[in-house]
This record gives structure tokens, C-alpha cells and sequence, in this order.
DNA sequence: TCTGATTTGTCCGTATGTATG
DNA sequence: TCATACATACGGACAAATCAG
């Protein structure tokens, strides 16, 4: 338990919160936690679950938006996407 | 006064001006001007106060916070450190 | 259409951490 | 010792998009 992808935020290693928060989100997709289509949480939760910034927050979202594990729609939210099936998906 | 606890800083004498720094905010802080858990001046506020730079002010924080004095919070600020009950000090 | 609530988009200001010259 | 630059982080403000009534 001494490994570094814990689902805290830890202020106090030199990794930047914003990508502490990334790992922790991206980690969720990947485990199914939040499954393909689902709505992610909005900045201002991971605002309150994480007691980061929204600044901040919207840093790790856009990162996985960047990675293209979310996609992101103004005014409605992240949603995460789906893993890439095949080219001829229609 | 003329000695070495004064409030201001002498650029004229041998002691490093963040010593002397360090020593004046920490004589405040001992004293109460800066009570635990109150936010310290910020660097900016120590650079226009003292005529100094911001990394010879950081220095004297650093100095500070080395110390335990203070508590140093990335983005916010430093904070009076609350003091230890049972501390050795000889 | 309008209103209100929610969410993202953008911008600004402040402050510290680190690095360079 | 000082000046500058960039990265990180927090907080606030306002706009635009979306949706429910």
C-alpha cells in the first residue's frame, strides 16, 4: 500500500495535484467505475470530493479530454467515452 | 536598541539581510503580533515592508518554516505554526 | 419566450515553488 | 543579492450552453 496510485490527493509529493487527480479519475475509467457514456463528475464535485480548486479540477479533466478518455460538452458535462472499438463502427 | 533585535534591516552590518528579516518576524511571532494560525505577510507584502527582494524575503520564510515556526501553504501562504507544548529548547 | 439552476468556458488577480542569469 | 520567467494553486467574476419548469 505503498504505491502511488491511491484515490487521495496528496499535497505534499511533488507531483502537481491536477495530475494527482488525473491518475485518480483516469483510474476509475479504466476500472469501469465509470463505464463508457456515463456522465463524469462535474468540476465543481470534484471541487468538494477533492478540496481542489476549480481551476485546478478543470486541469485534470482537461487532460483526460487530451488523452481522449472523456469528452466534454459546455453547459452539460464529461462524459466518458468509448474505448475505441474499430474504424467500421458505422 | 542599537542592537541586534531591532525592527529594521541594516544593510551595513555582516548579518545576511534574510537573517535579519528572519529574526524580526520571528521576534513577531513570539511576541503575538503574528498569533498561531494566523496568516504571515505575504512575500510581496515583505519585499514593499523591508525594501528587499522576494527571494531574500523567501529565504527568511524558508528559515522560518525550517524551524517549525511556520507552516508554508503552496498558492495561499505561510501560517504561524501553533506552538509545541513540550519542546526541548536546552 | 422567459426564468432559474446547473455546468462548462474564459479571464483576471494573488501567492508560492522552482529555476535561471 | 536582485530581477525575471514559468509552473503550480487558489479564488472570484462573468459569459455561454444546456436543461427543466
Amino acid at each position: 500500500m505503498t504505491s502511488g496510485d491511491s484515490e487521495t490527493i496528496d499535497p505534499g509529493v511533488a507531483t502537481p495535484l491536477w495530475r494527482q487527480l488525473a491518475a485518480i479519475l483516469r483510474a476509475r475509467i479504466l476500472r469501469g467505475d465509470y463505464p463508457p457514456g456515463r456522465v463524469m463528475p462535474s468540476e465543481k464535485q470534484l471541487e468538494q470530493e477533492f478540496g481542489l480548486s476549480r481551476n485546478t479540477a478543470r486541469r485534470s479533466v482537461a487532460l483526460l479530454r487530451d488523452e481522449g478518455l472523456i469528452v466534454t460538452v459546455a453547459g452539460r458535462g464529461s462524459y466518458v467515452a468509448d474505448p475505441l472499438p474499430d474504424e467500421d463502427e458505422g
